[in-house]
DNA sequence: ACCTGAACACCGTTCAAGT
DNA sequence: ACCTGAACACCGTTCAAGT
C-alpha cells in the first residue's frame, strides 16, 4: 500500500518520542518506513514542513479552554497543560520553540487566550501581547526543564532540579496580576 | 603564526554576523581561517563549546545595571538592551536561546536581575524565577522578531510588523506590576 | 500517482602522522 | 604545541526514470 502523509507524520512522531529530535532525520524516517529518502519529498515539500506538521499534532493535544472560561482561570490552566504536553514528547519543547518562532504551520496555540482576554475587555493588540508573553514564558521554561532533564540523564550535571511547575505558576501569576493591575479586570 | 582560541572566536562571530548561523559550520570556519577542519578541535572540544563562547561574547555586550540600581528601573532597561544586543547580531536570538536552554557556558545573563530583586527583599528562589521570566520573555520575542524579519527579507511574508519593542515593554511591565503586587515592593 | 536509484553538495568529528 | 591528511559516518534535497 502506498504511503500517506498521515503515515509519514505518525512515524515521524514515533521516532521523535523514541529517539529524539536529533535522530529524526529524513533518511532515518525513510528507512523506518521501508522507503527511499526521496520518496518522502512526494508527501512533504521539505523537512521544515514535516516538522511543522509534527508540532501541530503535538499542540493539538493542549485542551482548549472554550469561549466561556474566565481568563484568570484559563491562563494558568492553559500554561500548565501546554507544559505537560511539551514534556510528554521527547524534545517537545525544543521542537515547538523553533517551529513557533519560525512561524511554521498554523501554530498559534495562544489563540484561545487572545480571544478570552479580548472578551474580558483587553484591547486586541494588548491581548495578543499578553498571550504571547504567556506562551514564551511556558516554552522557555519547558525548554530549560527538558534540556536539564536530558543533561541529568546523560550524567553531565547533578539532579537538584528546582520545581519547574511552581516556577511556571509563579511567572504566570505575575503576568496575571500585571494584567489585572494594568487593565483593571 | 599559530591560531589562538580568540582568533577562532573572532572569525566565528564574523561569519555569524555576515552569513548567519546556518553558515557557521566548522568546515566553513576552518576555510576562512585557512586551516584544515581538524585544526579547530585543538582549540575547542566541539562545535557546542565554540557556540557557547560566541554566545558569551555577545551577551557580554549587555550593560550591567550595577548593584545600586532600582529593580523596577533596571528590569525594563535590561530587557530592552538585551533585545538590542540580540538583534544586533545575525541570528543572535536563535543562537542565544538554544545556548541558554542547553546551559552551555556561563550564560546566566539574568544574574544581575536576580541580585537586584534579592536586595529589594524578594526571596532568592522567587527572584530567580522572576529573572528567568524576564529572560524567556525577551528571548522569545526577539526570536519571533528576528525570524519574522528574515521571512520578510526572503519575501516569504508581508512586512506589517507589530512594534516588538512596545510588545516587550508591555510584557515586562506586566511582570513588574505582578512583582509589586505579589511581593509588596 | 507514487516511488527508486543515484547522485550533488554538504556536515561534525577523530586520529595517526608530521613539524 | 599545533596542524595536516585522510578518513568515518552521516546529512537534506533533486530528479530522471521506472511502475
Amino acid at each position: 500500500m502506498a504511503l500517506s502523509r498521515a503515515d509519514v507524520l505518525a512515524k515521524a512522531l514515533e521516532i521523535l518520542d523514541t529517539y529524539g529530535l536529533a535522530d529524526l532525520t529524513m533518511r532515518r524516517l525513510a528507512t523506518a518506513l521501508a522507503v527511499q529518502p526521496g520518496a518522502l519529498y512526494w508527501h512533504y515539500a521539505n523537512k521544515q514542513e514535516l516538522l511543522a506538521a509534527v508540532t501541530d499534532s503535538i499542540l493539538a493535544e493542549v485542551p482548549d479552554p472554550g469561549p466561556d472560561a474566565a481568563w484568570n482561570d484559563a491562563l494558568p490552566t492553559w500554561a500548565l497543560s501546554l507544559r505537560s504536553v511539551l514534556l510528554a514528547h521527547r524534545d517537545g519543547a525544543e521542537l515547538t520553540s523553533s517551529a513557533v518562532a519560525l512561524s511554521l504551520g498554523t501554530l498559534r496555540p495562544q489563540e484561545p487566550l487572545v480571544r478570552l482576554l479580548s472578551s474580558a475587555g483587553v484591547p486586541p493588540a494588548d491581548a495578543e501581547a499578553i498571550a504571547e508573553t504567556a506562551l514564551h514564558l511556558t516554552l522557555g521554561l519547558a525548554l530549560d526543564e527538558q534540556s536539564r532533564a536530558q543533561a541529568v540523564a546523560l550524567g553531565v550535571i547533578g539532579g537538584d532540579a528546582p520545581d519547574d511547575q511552581d516556577r511556571l505558576a509563579l511567572g504566570i501569576d505575575l503576568v496575571a496580576r500585571g494584567v489585572s493591575a494594568r487593565f483593571g479586570i
